[in-house]
DNA sequence: TAGATTGTTAATCGATTAACAATC
DNA sequence: TAGATTGTTAATCGATTAACAATC
């Protein structure tokens, strides 16, 4: 499979967002129609359904659902990863309540905290476990993702701690940049930059 | 003051954590000190920090509180926003609990929902209003700026009636690309596709 | 047919990386 | 001095845009 840089891979969850939501019940879309709800080039979207696979037909476009099925492949949705987040506070709570990561492969195992007032609580249908026993349950289910969404002061201790439990992917929504061995790999979820893109728009 | 590229928003942004929080204390850094945590570039690091007016020093780096500084000053994070959120769920309780925003420049001045359990009730600090208030609010203090925080299945009808009331800027957290004039500008929290370029990496 | 739209190549543009003199 | 690091230019790389023949 060709490989699909990080702005590619943006653009096709957007063109799925917009199959899924914008156009329901629309049977074909143009790729000026696409291009138009997202100020992108016709030919670039042209360029990315390629890379999916997916034909066109003349004067009508592509069809929606063939097309939604195909960027669905293209970035593995079924392919389920399975991930635990670590912070059971508001975020760490708007993210298990996030019911569409399902649909996009993503499946939240558990909610782990360090504050005796929330273990042991349920939160978004999962019972929040004390952070401690992070390291027996990975040594278990051999999970290798978490979300980090624990308060800035503590983001270092803690993704520390989840390496040394054998967690090689962090997805960090704190706004703390982490030091970590080569080995294990950091996202970023920059929330403050967007704002500064739209404030410098 | 030169047009600054929305990437270099991003790895600004970056850089600010660093200085704010994995470095704090210390005096120097040099570029490849941030590229390596990072995995950036050096040559880049120092490009990014010569559009800042900043000046190293050799055999030492940056000074961290002057660079710290001059990022602010760039990205202008004493220009404050005015900013609602509309939607009080979890994901609006969090983003409305994200206590940095402040530092940032960005001032959440309210909080909307239409659901008659939450009006009323305090999130954050800050009062739950009827959304319904929206265009009387907007009018009297004029806030061109919203974060859509809803639930997808209703999110281009509040973003229509937002538009109607007077927003130019919708940041959207639904995953719903929306249909909106031109006039008015939106912008993506496109938090599925971080996590496929996580996957896919 | 005429018009609209795709698929794809070529041209342009911008961003990243490499290289290295200047500096302390 | 030798070594480390900056500041900046030139070279490379990749992404976007323009253009247009092919198609229905």
């Amino acid at each position: 499979m060709t490989a699909v840089s990080n702005k590619i891979i943006d653009r096709l969850t957007l063109y799925h967002c917009i199959l899924k939501y914008t156009v329901k019940g629309q049977e074909f879309i143009s790729s000026s129609e696409i291009a138009d709800l997202l100020n992108l080039d016709a030919s670039s979207v042209r360029k990315d359904i390629a890379l999916c696979g997916v034909l066109g037909h003349n004067k009508q476009g592509y069809a929606v659902s063939l097309l939604k099925k195909a960027i669905e492949a293209k970035l593995g949705f079924s392919d389920c990863k399975e991930v635990f987040i670590i912070g059971a506070g508001s975020l760490g709570t708007a993210l298990i309540k996030y019911a569409d990561f399902k649909d996009y492969g993503i499946n939240i195992l558990g909610l782990f905290d360090n504050d005796p007032d929330k273990i042991g609580r349920e939160i978004g249908g999962k019972k929040v476990v004390s952070l401690e026993k992070l390291e027996s349950l990975i040594a278990r289910i051999s999970v290798k993702n978490v979300i980090l969404a624990v308060p800035a002061d503590c983001a270092q201790e803690v993704a520390d701690y989840a390496i040394k439990c054998g967690v090689k992917f962090i997805w960090n929504f704190t706004p703390v940049v982490l030091r970590v061995p080569k080995e294990v790999t950091v996202y970023y979820e920059n929330i403050v930059s967007s704002f500064m893109q739209m404030r410098n728009a």
